[in-house]
DNA sequence: ATATAATTCCATCAAATGATGGAAACACAC
DNA sequence: GTGTGTTTCCATCATTTGATGGAATTATAT
């Protein structure tokens, strides 16, 4: 119990908590660079220096909001692993992409904010790795990819990798696809879901038929 | 021959031209409110007024590398439909991932841009709509999900998102994926059209098996 | 060579932004 | 109530940033 992140979660109705649920919004939303401590200030409705008292300098605030929301994808994919688990591979994925796709959203910011980690540079550089081969271990054996935890083969992190970001881009593009397609928010959605289904379950499921050579999964439906 | 944008692309070599592309690349990195005119500036060498002289307000800079990078991408789509043209589906596919991967690590601030335009927000919201339907409309008949350019349905965008998405993720992430995964550029990039084509040639090529009641493309190799 | 137009840089401005000191307001134990 | 520690806000600073005027320089035409 020292950080303030710590305090936010131990008690999510302190100010702290609120600042940083904020925060995750307007990061996610502009990125850090456009994000002011103002823009946030004036959401909460406190005074600027309040919310320096409580969370000192920007890019701890923001480091701050990085490792929250990397914690709660860590927890809903853990939680997501418990129900799928036994069961034959194309139902697991099929739930996963259920349960994550519905979690997240519900949590838009997560998305925005793993894609700008991935994909944006700072003018200063945190030195906070995203550490997101856990994760992607978890993943991978999760879905036959690999035997062990320890030793993952490169290509099975990159098909994890594309497979997340395939999620997060129509979590994080919501606004941008939806105005685009004309879609109401649950059309969106189910949409979203679809597609997913459509390009991930072949693939995962013994879709390539022989052209690759790469080390396959074990179990077809 | 009005616009600053006609006369940069008139001569590649003009002071236009030269601020254009190196605005490209730090908006790319950086987004939008991550570049500073003084950075544009330093980086090409010049003073700050002298970038302004040629192209005036940010916005206008900005607008016009948005405006130049979606037309390199369009000129390269429609080059790489020409190649294509007439094969099977699943060796078009092949070729398109190959071609478009690439050309856009050649020109990773083409995928850096789009995947701003799509997920971020800038403060004071653009006029300028990206106007992507052109792009999925063709890339959507030339993969036989839709007959004509005209009516095209909406799980067929939604497959050709997806399908540029993770493209671009790919490219957009290659230093955070790259560092990740401890891999050489020349690796990296084998792996990207390795994982590009596991996930999507199974989904187009007729991956599913009967358990989505979507239209389904009618040719199968 | 001279006049005209185009380009570049220096100096500077106003607003926005990250950050802090210190006074007031509040909470609470005693 | 009094005192102690916490929280909040007002006023303010130093930098950064977008933007411009005007002088100096360079190119171009005649």
């Amino acid at each position: 119990m020292a950080t303030p992140l710590e305090k936010a979660r131990k008690d999510p109705n302190s100010m702290k908590a609120k600042i940083l649920k904020v925060a995750r919004r307007m990061f996610g939303e502009y990125g850090y660079h456009g994000t002011t401590t103002r823009m946030i200030a004036k959401e909460v409705g406190i005074d600027i220096s309040t919310l320096y008292y409580h969370w000192g300098e920007k890019t701890d605030l923001y480091e701050s909001v990085i490792l929250d929301i990397n914690n709660d994808l860590r927890k809903k994919l853990n939680e997501v692993e418990k129900v799928i688990h036994g069961r034959p591979l194309a139902r697991r994925l099929g739930i996963a992409i259920d349960m994550v796709t519905e979690y997240l959203f519900e949590c838009p910011e997560i998305s925005n904010l793993v894609l700008f980690q991935y994909f944006g540079k700072t003018r200063k550089e945190s030195n906070l790795d995203f550490h997101v081969p856990d994760f992607i271990s978890d993943i991978a054996r999760s879905m036959d990819l690999c035997k062990t935890k320890e030793s993952i083969p490169t290509s099975a992190s990159m098909r994890v990798l594309a497979m997340m970001n395939s999620i997060h881009n129509f979590i994080s593009g919501e606004n941008f696809f939806r105005e685009m397609l004309k879609l109401k928010r649950e059309e969106y959605i189910d949409h979203v879901k679809e597609t997913l289904e459509f390009i991930l379950i072949p693939a995962f499921n013994g879709g390539s038929q022989g052209q690759t050579d790469i080390n396959q999964t074990d179990i077809r439906r």
